[in-house]
Formats: structure tokens, sequence, C-alpha cells
DNA sequence: GTGGTCTAGACCACA
DNA sequence: GTGGTCTAGACCACA
């Protein structure tokens, strides 16, 4: 995959490539197994301190993304066991209100964010059937 | 309205003073016009050094959120001019990338997401007709 | 004349109003002699703290432009003595350099400006003829 | 380039700082890439609180002057897309009524105001020809 | 009484 | 090493 760094963001480098990578999981792009490229490799390819490709790889780490394996290299890790359906329902709640809040702000309709997410949710490998709980 | 803060949060402070009045504006309990507390008042109630305050004013005032009088206080802003459909649109797909990254990792369907948005939904101040470009 | 106040202007109010004054002057439509209209007058229709309005007159006071009679009222004041050649040159090149800022800034062409000036020149009360120094 | 404080100025310091950032940006002294001193730098140079450099480089940073990249400094941005042409228009003309407030109260003449901006522009990076709109 | 400015200094996130 | 955050506290401009 590719990633592409804005280094004038607000967002710091190292939560611009874990994010991204989260996407590409998300979508698809990147499968459990796949190996991610080295830290000196990234760090040529983005022009990019290594510390920082470093701390990106960490932060995937620590979020279950990734393992390392020491001598080997990083892989994407088999899809992490989803929390509780409690927390499933609290965590979604909380990114739907995050995604009105700005869409409130943008003075957008209901139904624009409903087509919006019908749309985009295509590029998505979101779970076929509703959960049972 | 009331802001509650945790200061062992990873989000500064300010930025969370400031996300929780966005939040609060577009949920309507926040309207134009309305004055927020004194920075002092509000330093003495969440016990917090008054220049953080100060500090998340600031940047509400940068984002558009609120009107400063020197003097008198600071004020809810009248709605700011939205950005450029294309922008609009743009922003949209930004934010509902997000939120489906976050499903998809939840391992939750389109529906469950579809259901929530319109759940919660009615507690947001949204544009009620779409918007005609 | 007619005041206008934007109260959320980074200018302060007090500072606004001696401006707008002495903008008047120079353009003629305040004349040596004119009254200017009592503290609580211009308070009441400007709907402003009447400290605001005493701090302004208080500012044109010490820049020259008025002169306040105790019981007779605030009248712009007879032409006051330019400053010595050396020191007029001086303070028309820092207010060349300010515009000339902005103006790059812009990016405006010398042309432009130059139009702009000759055009906007009608409106002011200047000198006839150049000094002779 | 060198700063220039003055304490006792009713211009506060961070604004003087930013100030004067603006005009050697104008008159080409500093240059799209190039980078400021560091706050701690600059802090000792002039002998001023870092909070207060800092605050002028967050100032310029929203004023679109300059970039600052975290962990690496703070650099004088690209120019940024100046405003819709009537909003040059209408920015250039209150500068322009500005100086020529000033001037009138100084006692100059239309021919000396032109004879100023002639040679004062000579140090500034004016756009070379007219803009076409 | 309101927010704005500035200092002094500790500690942290990031590259 | 870079800027960012936060506290504590003094003093000021403005309305």
């Amino acid at each position: 995959m590719r990633f592409s760094i804005n280094p004038s963001s607000v967002e710091p480098v190292y939560a611009q490539i874990a994010r991204q990578a989260r996407e590409a999981v998300a979508r698809g792009t990147l499968r459990p197994g796949d190996q991610l490229p080295t830290v000196r490799e990234l760090a040529l390819e983005l022009v990019i301190n290594p510390n920082t490709i470093a701390a990106a790889y960490r932060e995937m780490e620590r979020a279950g993304l990734v393992r390392t394996l020491r001598g080997r290299g990083t892989f994407i890790a088999v899809i992490q066991a989803p929390a509780s359906p409690a927390e499933r329902r609290r965590q979604l709640q909380k990114h739907v209100e995050a995604l009105l809040t700005e869409a409130t702000h943008l003075g957008l309709s209901e139904e624009e964010i409903l087509d919006a997410v019908r749309t985009v949710a295509r590029k998505y490998r979101l779970r076929e059937e509703k959960n049972d709980e």
C-alpha cells in the first residue's frame, strides 16, 4: 500500500501512518498476514525520521492491528476479537456522534448523511449480516 | 451547559472544552447569542487555570464558533457560512470514511450503522431539507 | 456625522470612533468649530457604554483633533500645526510602508496602488501644492 | 532577519514580532521555505519569555504566514492565495484611505504621496504586472 | 468586571 | 532538539 503524508497537518505524522494502515485493513487493501515495509524502508520512501515510523508501528501494535516478529518483520494481525456487544454499541454511538457533530456544522441533512454512508460503505469490508445479540 | 474535563486524556484540556462547546452547538444546547461562562467562572468551576480556559476560547474564536467582545464576554456566533458545496461534500466523505473504518474494525454491518445514524440524528440540529446545489 | 461601530472588530470600539472622526476631518465632513454630540447622546445613539465614548473623546483630545470646553461641549479643533518637515517625511514614509506591506501580501502591482491613491485622493482635503522646504 | 522589540509600545510584543515578519516577507528579506529562529533561540536573543515568542508564531500560523512542523521548526509558508478580486480591491481601498487620512492631517499634497509610494515601492516585492480580472 | 498580555517554569509529544 | 500544554500569578486595556 502507499502512504501519503502531509507534514504540516495538525494530525501527527505517526498518527497519519497508523490511521492509513487502519483504513487499508478496513477496506481490504491490507489483509491479515500481509507484511508491512520495514521501518528503514518506509522512512526512506516517505523521507521521514525513522523514529516517527517506529512510533507509528508501536501505535499499530498497541491497537492490535499488527504483530511484529523479531527478525522477521511486521505483519497485519488476524482480526482482533471485537469488544462486548455493549462496548461495541458504545463505541459506535461515539463515532456516530462525532460524524453528526461535524455534519451539523456543515449544514447537512440526515438524508445526505445516510446517502453518503450507503455510497462509501461499498468500499469497506463491513460485516454482511446483523450481529445477533 | 456543563463541561466535563478528563485531565488524564491524551486530548488537551483546552481542546476538550472547545470540542464540547462545538457538540453543544450541534445539538442545540448552545445557540447563537448565548453567552459562555466567563473565563474566571469556568476556571473556578472546572478547577483549571484561567489561561487554559482562555486558550479554549481563543481556539473557538479561531474556528468561528464564538465571538469575543472585549470587556463583555464570549458569545456563540451566528452559524458560519458553510464551505462550498464541493468542499462540504469532501468534508462529509472524510468523516464518513472515519466512521466506516471504525465500524468495520468493530465488526458491524451497514444496517447497524444506518440505524445508529437515524437514532442519534434526533439529538442534532441537522438541516431539515437537502441542499440544492 | 454618522459613526458606525463593529463591536466584534479587533479594533477597540473607542478607537473606531476616534479613527472615524479623524477620517471625517480629513474628508471635510467635519470642519473646525463643528460640535460633536455629547458623550451621553452618542452613547444612546450607538448603544454603547458611555465610558467607551468618553475614552474616544479623550483620545481625540490627546491627538489635538478636538477641544472640550467645559459646560459648552466638544468641538473640532483648528488644524493643528504640522510637525517639522523631517518629522512629516518620516511619518509619511511609515504610513506608505504599512500600505505597501499590505498591498504586497494582496499580490498587487505598483500601478494598481498608484491608481487607487489617485482615485481615493479626490475624497480628501489634501494640500493643493507641494510644501516648499 | 533581525527583530527589534519595543517593550513599552502599546503594540503587544507578540504582535510586533508578527508584524515585522510580515514586513520582511513583503520586502523579500524572508522568503517561502526560510526557517525562522526557534522559539528558544529568539527568546534568548530578544530577552523575552518563550511563551511570548510562541504566541507570535501561533498568530503568524493563524494568518497563514508560516507553517509550523512539529519537532522541526517554523517556516515561511508559500504565498497564500490572495482573496477574491473584489475583496482585494476592498482591502486596498481601506489601506489607501488610512494613508490618505494621515497624509491629509500631515498637510501633504497628492503629488508628495505618489512620490513617496514610487520611492518606497522599490523596497517591496510587489507584483510586476496588473492583475487581469 | 471582562478578556488580553506577559513572565517563570515544569513537563510532554513529536520528529 | 523542536514546539505544545499547563499552572501560577501579576498587571493592563477595555467596556
